[in-house]
DNA sequence: AGTTGTCAAGCTAGT
DNA sequence: ACTAGCTTGACAACT
């Protein structure tokens, strides 16, 4: 089991996420923004191995704007070695990769202009691992969209573009259970028929599911991974206590914590740490997780 | 230097 | 018909 937190680290002090405003869009900006970012998530590469942390969530601001039509610059070819660089690092400490765009990105909207524009964020997602040089075990995750009044329908388009997009994108794609609309049986039905793997989410689940355990639906979708797909990777975060629900906590509840990875063990998945004190709680899990796992 | 409103993008649910 | 909230940081314009 490979732990890690997404996007930000808190220690460091540098951000890998800097963007700017679109108005002020030119190749010298973006240079500028990517530059520093690649340099920050060096940094916090480094650092993770330093710690063990060897499964790490990039930023979709890593590059801004990269899959926008505003983007006319080649930022693959101009950071093509940078990129190789930081590749090869990510695969000789033995560290995975995952990314997520945020509710904007979604494939099965009726609207065409936005499953365009969503083809279009999921390409460059794809790219940028694949200039890294990372295999299909670097992957991106989304979730099953909207429901438009029609959940079946909604389904039914999202199965339909899903099947459309193309291989390099499919290759890598993992579709996650959602806290409101898409539960984990809905993603398993859409994995069953197109394939995809199902990305399970631990918080998301107890907001939303069918009645199953949290170790019965972490099973059910481990099966939807193949060997290709690496292992299965699990998303986890606590409920803030006064918060709304659905709310992330601030920092990882440790009993809660205990008790999923022990009803866990005998099951093998990478975890990303949804918490808010991003690498403090990760630290946290990494201990709790060798002493359980005795890994 | 510190504070505050705003940001490319979609959707749902509540008013 | 309209907007807060998602999740949340960071930019940019303002004191």
């Amino acid at each position: 089991m490979k732990i890690c937190y997404p996007c930000i680290n808190t220690e460091i002090g540098c951000t890998p996420n800097s963007t700017f405003r679109i108005v002020n869009f030119s190749r010298e900006k973006l240079v500028e923004k990517v530059e520093n970012n690649l340099c920050c998530l060096e940094n916090i590469l480094r650092y993770n191995r330093k710690n063990k942390l060897l499964f790490f969530r990039i930023s979709s601001d890593l590059v801004p704007f990269a899959g926008h039509t505003i983007c006319n610059f080649n930022w693959k070819r101009h950071f093509r070695k940078k990129l190789a660089i930081i590749g090869g690092y990510i695969k000789e400490s033995g560290m995975r990769i995952s990314m997520h765009p945020d509710q904007f990105t979604l494939i099965n909207s009726p609207r065409k202009d936005v499953v365009t524009r969503s083809i279009s964020d999921l390409k460059w997602h794809c790219e940028l691992l694949e200039a890294m040089g990372l295999d299909k075990k670097a992957k991106v995750q989304i979730h099953v969209g909207g429901v438009y009044g029609n959940k079946e329908g909604s389904v039914e388009r999202f199965i339909e573009n899903y099947q459309k997009l193309p291989l390099l994108i499919r290759e890598r794609l993992v579709v996650e259970n959602d806290e409101r609309l898409y539960s984990l049986q809905d993603c398993i039905k859409i994995s069953a028929i197109v394939g995809v793997p199902v990305l399970f989410d631990v918080f998301h689940h107890l907001c939303l599911n069918n009645g199953e355990s949290t170790e019965k639906a972490l099973k059910m979708a481990c099966k939807t991974w193949e060997a290709k797909d690496g292992l299965p990777m699990v998303d986890y975060s606590s409920q803030e206590f006064f918060g709304r629900k659905g709310k992330h906590a601030t920092t990882v509840n440790i009993e809660d914590f205990k008790n999923f990875i022990a009803k866990t063990k005998m099951i093998d998945f990478d975890l990303m740490l949804e918490i808010k004190d991003k690498e403090k709680s990760a630290k946290k899990a990494l201990k709790i997780v060798r002493r359980i796992r005795e890994i």
